[in-house]
DNA sequence: CTTGATACCTAGAGTGTCGATATATCGATT
DNA sequence: AATCGATATATCGACACTCTAGGTATCAAG
């Protein structure tokens, strides 16, 4: 049933949101972790509002796998900043996750509307 | 930061994609737990395939909270299914995951723009 | 009679996020 | 001068959702 070569593209998205919204801000401008943290919060009203126990251990994967890189940022104060800037990598997995973004809101949208559609009809 | 009397609503949702799916479809019409699992993979063109190690937990806990309720079908055959029916309770719950679906959808939208509007400019 | 689809189920592993905690700088208020 | 909240980084254990892997049984088709 279903012709589908289809991944397991969806759960493995669903878990990677935070990965996902950092990279798309990332890819705006170079941040620091504290920004990205209060960026996301900002920008989507409190409806995003990851912890620092979930956002400096992603960004630490992320460096890690090459999608981004990072630097202390050099300053006279004792202030200190580490600040992470997308790669090439990171850019095309940019990409996969917006097209599984994509892929995913339609379905999901399609899944809990009340008329149901048959899946032929939808080709 | 961010005025936000703000849930956690978002994470919960995050993990509860398979709650959403299921209530949405019951809310259509019964279906037995087999059923269910071959609807969503069909309709969604295989973009969701949850496993059974998924929906058959899934659909006790939804029946032990009172979201759904399910009897055995009545038949002469001895293949036995389980059918499920969306209750009151089922309806009300379903109602909130689609706004904070809404929700969740338009900040991560925003959240992956490339180009960037300021927070202000949203209300 | 064997195989695959149907149909139910559970236990354990994996993993993303949170809660709690720790350290330290900095500006503002007392 | 001391305190407090915001800024800024980081780690660890707990929790919850999903998957993997296994089990049992019915039924139609080859």
């Amino acid at each position: 049933m279903v012709s589908s070569i289809m991944k397991k593209a969806q759960s493995e998205f669903l878990k990677s949101s935070a990965e996902f919204v950092v990279l798309g801000l990332l890819a705006r401008r170079e941040m620091h972790g504290y920004e990205i943290l209060k960026q996301i919060e900002s920008e989507s009203r409190g409806v995003f509002a990851y912890k620092e126990g979930t956002l400096y251990p992603l960004l630490h994967r992320l460096e890690g796998q090459g999608s981004i890189e990072a630097y202390w940022e050099a300053t006279e104060s004792a202030r200190k900043r580490r600040y992470y800037r997308i790669t090439r990598a990171g850019r095309k997995l940019l990409q996969e996750r917006k097209s599984q973004w994509a892929e995913f809101r339609a379905a999901l949208d399609q899944l809990v509307t009340e008329r149901a559609w048959s899946a032929e009809a939808l080709s």
